[in-house]
Order: structure tokens, then sequence, then C-alpha cells
DNA sequence: TAACAAAACATTCTATAGAATATATTGCAT
DNA sequence: ATGCAATATATTCTATAGAATGTTTTGTTA
């Protein structure tokens, strides 16, 4: 179980860098059609958005290729996988660093994602059927069993999937794309700043709009997203540009 | 002069398959301090976007290697940033596919790009100044020069550096981000399809949206720029569902 | 002691060869 | 002739080693 990035040598910035370690041992096969790439890729994401790897780390391909098990190769792969996420961020000859948590960024980042969900909502309802609502009520159940579990990740998955239920009603693939794309990010920064609180609030929120939707209000759907929005927002930090 | 794609062999779909010439030798070394990855992808980049590698023609590495004198490595890297623009198709194992000219794909693109740009022009108008004027002036100026001496692209390219001064205007890195990243694939098609006659049109509207700025008239810019974006949007077929 | 130059080191980036995988073809049985 | 299995082929994917690049350290001079 060795430290996956160094600490001692040439840091671009002055200041303790946090350690970590990674189970050592080959890659979990979840998807049998996987490359080495994409194990890796997979791997590395869980441990970035579950903070296992702390915001900050540098990662040295080589040292993450042998805690892993595989070649630098699809290690370097999977790095570029996830600097498209924004989860890693790579400059060429230079330790790749994990994407620190920038609160301004991420305010930024909500700002935007809140807008393309609202889209969403308002292209998708009008194909929200019996399918659909079956859909936002077992997110819903996951979200509360996560909930009560103690499994904050999941129960954020489950606030994603709530809202890809009307993304996926909306029928466009680029709306889909441009906001599965951030998910990770987005979940790592709720879970790493009080997921607790706004867990409650968001199940709370989700129950809201299904059952507006239920009674056919469209409106009140897109004011408690509105709402829901706003307290996220509030999380990074509430400044009015 | 050999061809980079096959025509011949296992094809997922039939039909004809573009062949596709690239000019042989060494790359040109654009930036200094760039790696043959990145030099590798600007090249592709522009081969695609300006459409003379067509859509939908198949790319092996090797190929692509032995013509730009590169090793394989390099081409598999730009393949993936490529992807990740959305100018590539890529699945393991198989033969990567320029991204073909999808209609459907195209209108859920531009529907969501519009709205970002609508995004940036309202968040960014508060913080125009003489700067930003002077900067919209200029892209106009580029873009009648660009049209003048029928260099499409590069009118095209002017228009989004005339939505991207407003966009970084409003100071959301996110925004910038998610609409720097589409801008190849949006070109490729406007240049594929009328460009000579959105282009026209195009100065006109950004001519309009300049007068109303500098009239102080806020409404008058989003107004002419939904025309804009409705216009468009007509180029990929209208369907409003 | 501080500033600069040069060398040593660490890491990434690229090239090459072999392993793994998917597709196409062939042969055979029905 | 058609459907299926097995083989052959083509291509990508991975591993390893060496080249290129950036950073740190060391040594020298003012």
């Amino acid at each position: 179980m060795g430290a996956l990035d160094r600490t001692d040598s040439h840091m671009p910035s002055p200041g303790i860098e946090p350690q970590v370690a990674l189970a050592t041992g080959s890659l979990t096969p979840l998807q049998p059609n996987a490359t080495r790439a994409e194990a890796v890729a997979e791997r590395l994401r869980l441990e970035i958005v579950s903070a296992r790897i702390a915001p900050g780390t540098l990662l040295r391909e080589t040292a993450v290729a042998e805690q892993l098990g595989v070649s630098p190769t699809p290690v370097r792969e999977a790095f570029a996988a996830l600097a498209a996420e924004g989860l890693l961020q790579v400059e060429a000859h230079r330790l790749k660093r994990v994407t620190p948590i920038d609160l301004a960024a991420t305010h930024d980042l909500l700002r935007v994602q809140t807008k393309l969900w609202r889209f969403g909502y308002e292209w998708g309802m009008p194909n929200i059927g019996p399918e659909e609502i079956a859909r936002l009520g077992h997110a819903i159940e996951i979200y509360r069993d996560a909930l009560d579990r103690g499994h904050a990740l999941a129960a954020i998955r489950a606030g994603h999937e709530f809202h890809s239920v009307f993304i996926i009603a909306s029928a466009n693939a680029e709306l889909l794309r441009s906001t599965l794309d951030r998910r990770s990010l987005i979940a790592r920064f709720i879970l790493l700043h009080g997921s607790t609180t706004i867990s409650k609030a968001g199940l709370r929120k989700h129950k809201a709009i299904l059952a507006c939707l239920k009674r056919g209000d469209a409106d009140g759907v897109l004011i408690q997203l509105d709402e829901l929005a706003a307290r996220l927002l509030a999380m990074a930090g509430d400044r009015d540009r």
C-alpha cells in the first residue's frame, strides 16, 4: 500500500500535499468488455469522487500503474478521460493533480448545470408518461434507502437519476451528454460539502416535484426545481454576479 | 499520399466509404511547447472541421501515424481528444469514424449551445465595457474580411469569437468551457450546410447586436440573438419537439 | 549571502513489438 | 443453398525501453 503521489519534490505550490493510498491489486473487472484503460478510469473515478483520493493530490502515472498492476500506458489514457470530466488537471510533462475544490469554479459549474437540468424538465415534461413516473418513484426509493444506510454517494446519484428521467424524456442527446459528463464533479462536491444537510432537503424536494407532476402542475415542478437549484448554489457560496 | 482509411473490409454498415488523402510529411509545429499528441490532434481537428476528411470516414491509427510521420501512440491520444470534442466516434477494438453529419444530433447540439450563448449574453452584458465593444467590432471586421475573401471557416470562427466576448464577460469558466468544447463540431456543420447563406445573414445580425448594445438596448440584443439562433436551428431542420 | 549557471534527477512522452480482440472468410453439415 | 463452427486476418490495446522535457539541486561568482 504505497503512496500514489509525491509529497517531497518539485511541488508547483508550497504546502503539504495529502498522502494517498490505493488498495493494491488487480482491477475489479466490472465491465467484462472493458479495456484496461477503462477499468483504470472507472476505478480512479470512484476513488476521486468518493474523495478517498483527496482533492489536490498529485498523481504519478508510474505509481498509479504499479499500485493497480498495469503498465503506464492505460493509466495515461485513463488520466486523459478523467481530465475530460474535470476530475483531473493535466499539463504536459507535469504531475497530474486531482482537481481541487474551488468554490468559485463549482458555483460556475452549478449555475450552468442547474440551467441545463431546467431545460431537461421543460422539454421533457410533455413526454413524461406512466413509465417515467415509475422511474421517478424508484429513484426516490433508492434515495431514501441510501440515506437511511448512510450511503451519501448513492443518495447523490439517485438524485442525479431523478433529474435524468426528465432529461432523457426531453430526447435531446446533447443535453443528456453535457449533464452526464459533469455528474462526477458535482457528486464529489456535494459529498464533501454538507451532504447530510443537502440530502434530506433534496429528498423532500424530489418528492414535492413528483407530487406536482402527478397533479399536472408543471409550473410547480419548475418552482420546486428552482428552489433545489438555489439551495445547491448556496452551498458553493452565494455570489450574485 | 496514401489513403488513410479502409474501404474494403469489415465495414459495420454497407455502402461506399469516402476516400481520404492527407498531405504526407511532418507535422506543422504550430505550438512550440506542444507534444506530438497535441500537434496531431490540432492537425486532424483542422482536417475534420474543414471537411477535408469527410464525415463518416473511417480512420486507422497506424495509417494516420504513417501519413503524419509519428508513431501510433500519440495518434491514439489525439483520437481520444477528438472524441471528447465529438469530432470522432471511438469504440474499443474498432476503426474510428469521423462523426457523420446527423441532422437530429446537430439540432440537439444547437438547441443546447444557443441556450448557453444566451446565458453568456444575459450574464455578460452588465460587464460589457469599451474594451469589449472594441473586441466585438474587431470580430465583425474579421468576419467581413473573411467573407470577402471567401474564407468561410474564418468567418464562422469570427462569429464564435463575437459570442465569446459576451461569454468571457460573464466570467463563468464553466460556461466558457462548455461552449468552446463544441465550437469545432458546430463550425463543421455550418461549413457543410449553407455557409454562404448563413454567413451573410450572420454578419447582419452581429452588426445589429452591436448596434443595440451601443444604444443600451439589452432586450434588443437578446431579440437579435434569438433570431440568429432560430436561423441556425432551421439549418438543422425545424422540428419542434 | 544572493543571484545565476550548470549539472543531476525525476517524470512524462514516444516508439516499437507482442498480446488481445473483433471481424471476415472458409469449410462443413444439414 | 443455408446456417453454424472454426480458422485466418486485420486492427487495436498493452507492455517495455529509450528520448524528451521539466524541476531540483549544486556549484560558482559577484
